[in-house]
DNA sequence: ACGTTGCGTTGATGTAGATCAACGGGGACG
DNA sequence: CGTCCCCGTTGATCTACATCAACGCAACGT
């Protein structure tokens, strides 16, 4: 995993000027039901990049200048024990921002799963126009908001929930998500590793793959070549989520 | 748990308009940083109550009507699965806010543990209000991020913590939570039920005795009646945390 | 073509914490 | 002022998941 370093030129493509209007991830993030005029102003400041995959964006503890939109591909986001312990605390994909901070310090470290396309805006002229627009603001608290719903949803995951119950939210969820992004949600894209997974649910490699397996013998799923996963039967899938 | 109805007029005192000018806990929240006018417009908004201990203020899925403000007590919120398996999302004190929510609906079920005093805004007169006045957005943009900040490092507790690193980071998060409000950080003060404890960390009310038991014995902390834990060894408490 | 490396899977065994069970003390209440 | 009940604690046992280990396979470089 080497460092992502912004000022290398090698890392990055062309940093163009993003051409905002024809963003086919606009209606999704940040940038929806801005007027014309703030669109335009959000595009003077925010640069569009590709990452390749397994690359660090930014790290827990840095200092906060850049908040990010993903665009395409998929990102984690994760914090570490000091002896490497590592809980991964979400997965982005397009549509999908990160970057809020406390104290100007990322709290968690960013990095991508796949190959990616980000677009980045400098925290302080996001700061000074989210006090020019206040729709902008509005739409960020809106954001951190349902980024706390999903927060609590993933305590209750983690605190109380079986690896099978956990297997089975973490697949429907991803396709949720998918249907959101407007993508089909059958099956279902795990573009992530057994061990992004266990991190993120709180498991062993082996516990997931085992999980895996049993949901397969169950006929609850079928695992497709490309990290593909088919959910064969959504509604045994649902009430097993939820322990039912 | 009786249901607390905030129509039936026994259930709480005066409602009297809040003096919110002489409010203890006014630079801790919300209110903070509002000019004279903001904070009369929404003292304005406000009404006070006093719920007793064990009483539900409101429920996961219900019409999220109101925003709320701890201003002494303490409260848990939690999310419950169909089998009654609970996960306390987090306890609130004097100076902390609840009642974001999603869809209109709140995501999780609010419950006092000791006895409360609480200010309610009305969300609709909220919303008027975060239009007229950016720095409230502002502040409650803040808010949402801190919780989020301190949503990921519960997910790290609870997914890569053991038993003794989720009780040591539970005793040192209310000290130091406490010395935000301004009170001294030992002994520590712990109103709620080992239940409760146990639901918040992810285990057990035994595992929780257990494990108090343990650091006890190991000289890190003493047990005070009236729920005070005094800390002993804070550099031990603090590696132990940690995992180092 | 052939080692190397990383990832996913499966098997054998270990263990932290859950579960089941019992008990003691304090507060509420008749 | 006894009785009940809730809560915290401790002990004995169980188990879901972790840990340790081995192997197959695909991607990759040489």
């Amino acid at each position: 995993m080497p460092p992502f370093d912004l000022a290398r030129p090698g890392s990055l493509s062309a940093l163009e000027v993003h051409p905002c209007g024809a963003c086919p991830v606009r209606s999704l993030t940040v940038c929806a039901a801005l007027e014309e005029e703030e669109l335009n102003r959000l595009a003077e400041i925010v640069q569009t990049q590709r990452v390749d995959s397994n690359h660090t964006i930014f790290a827990e503890g840095d200092t906060a200048v850049n908040m990010y939109n993903v665009t395409a591909g998929t990102v984690k986001l994760y914090k570490l024990l000091p002896d490497g312990r590592r809980q991964i605390t979400g997965f982005l994909f397009s549509g999908d921002f990160m970057g809020l901070s406390v104290n100007d310090r990322y709290a968690y470290s960013g990095e991508t799963v796949t190959a990616t396309s980000i677009c980045r805006f400098p925290r302080r002229k996001m700061d000074q126009l989210m006090d020019e627009f206040p729709k902008l603001q509005r739409r960020l608290f809106s954001l951190a908001s349902n980024e706390l719903a999903a927060a609590q949803d993933q305590m209750l995951l983690l605190g109380r929930k079986t690896a099978r119950e956990k297997i089975a939210s973490f697949l429907l969820s991803l396709s949720q998500r998918a249907v959101r992004r407007g993508q089909k949600d059958n099956p279902v894209h795990v573009p992530m590793s057994r061990a992004d997974i266990a991190d993120y649910l709180g498991l062993t490699t082996e516990t997931v793959s085992r999980t895996f397996t049993q949901l397969k013998a169950a006929s609850m799923i079928r695992l497709r070549e490309g990290g593909r996963v088919l959910i064969v039967d959504r509604t045994g899938l649902l009430d097993m989520a939820e322990g039912a």
